[in-house]
DNA sequence: GTGATAAGTTATCAGTGATTGGCGACGCTG
DNA sequence: CAGCGTCGCCAATCACTGATAACTTATCAC
């Protein structure tokens, strides 16, 4: 007779007994941070985060209520780096257009760098019921508000100096930052689009929201 | 013994045996359009498209090769009122500031009009494999590059009046709708952020772009 | 009638996110 | 060291998804 307890049914990474609590949660939002960004959130399967995370499917869901929780997580950490970069780029800072430039870039590169997190903190599809939104308590929606938080204290700033075009700061504000967002959200969701060159580009639409934010 | 013939297993819409071929179709897209707008895209099932269009779940894929074509065929539909809504706002057109606003305009009330084309066409997810733009062909994207031509055109009639601020009319005019897309698509995937009102908002946002784009 | 065609059905497939029940190794008492 | 409880984990499974195959029915030309 063959050996009873030839287990392994399928090759697996080697490390199945392992994992302490917390650690394993690490591993996986590692796995999933690395198939999110290679394939798109929506394309993966908790069975391949499994996978690669060396564990039975089963098992994500002693660390994650849903498969969005786990973007979530990613999202929120995500967002802790930009609130990070932001604070950084307003280290010193004084309401200039170079600054307020400089900051736009900011945004804009985090979104560019994390394009997923991105993703999931702003492109997501709605839905009625059982939204991502509400499955994950809007965790990444509020840390994406905080990023915003900045962004009114800027323009706020700017206004106090008489520098911004108009009176009303939030509307500023939302508009500044959906304008940002845009260029963001295209360069992700449309990459084969025939863009001009990023650089050239991005130069050219941070020069057009300072001319349309500022006096 | 109970009638033998009693069908209907399920209340259903009572019109199977019906559907000429071609109001079949348009029935489908009906019914889908509804669910689409009402629930968004990914959280709708074929199934639950097929009962309302009255007919069963198979047989969708004798008019349409997946879900993704039916909205794609919806995104294109909804593309070509955009395209007829951006030629009548044309018809007279003399490149003044004031007719650039108002085309804007158009560009934002479509996107709000039409959220769930506006959705399909420029919000969608990417996959690297099986894309949705692969799998309908890039239909949506090609309507949609018409679009952004009408745009191309109309900012190279303003900078050949010398009304333009920079100099080169393919990266205005591609941060011009990425300005205008930021705006829509945030008010779309984002509808329960606290905004100020819709009206004054777009206002703000047209009159940015205007300035910063314009001379 | 008869064969061919078109349209719609039931039954089914592989794959998804998520749940259940039990197995086995660990750490603690005694 | 025996016993026991707990916890981490996994095989099996559920309901559902998009999609396909095979079969049945209605219609029409001849």
């Amino acid at each position: 007779m063959k050996s009873p307890a030839l287990r392994v049914p399928k090759s697996r990474s080697p490390r199945k007994p392992k994992g302490q609590g917390a650690e394993r949660r690490e591993e996986i939002l590692d796995a999933a941070q690395g198939l999110f960004a290679q394939k798109g959130v929506h394309a993966v399967s908790t069975r391949q985060i499994a996978e690669i995370a060396g564990i039975s499917q089963p098992a994500l869901y002693a660390y994650f209520a849903t498969k969005d929780d786990i973007a979530a997580e990613l999202c929120v950490r995500a967002f802790a780096i930009l609130a990070e970069r932001m604070a950084a780029a307003r280290v010193g800072y004084t309401p200039t257009p170079e600054n307020f430039e400089r900051c736009l870039r900011v945004y804009i590169d985090f979104g560019l760098d994390h394009p997923d997190a991105y993703r999931v903190a702003f492109m997501l599809e709605k839905s009625v019921d059982g939204s991502f939104l509400e499955k994950t308590g809007g965790r990444p929606m509020i840390a994406g508000k905080e990023v915003f938080a900045v962004f009114v204290e800027m323009v706020g700033e700017l206004h106090a100096r008489g520098l911004m075009a108009g009176d009303d700061v939030m509307a500023a504000t939302q508009s500044l930052w959906a304008g940002l967002h845009g260029l963001v959200s295209l360069l992700i969701a449309r990459p084969e689009f025939p863009w001009i060159d990023r650089e050239p580009l991005i130069a050219t639409h941070v020069a057009m929201l300072r001319r349309g934010a500022l006096k």
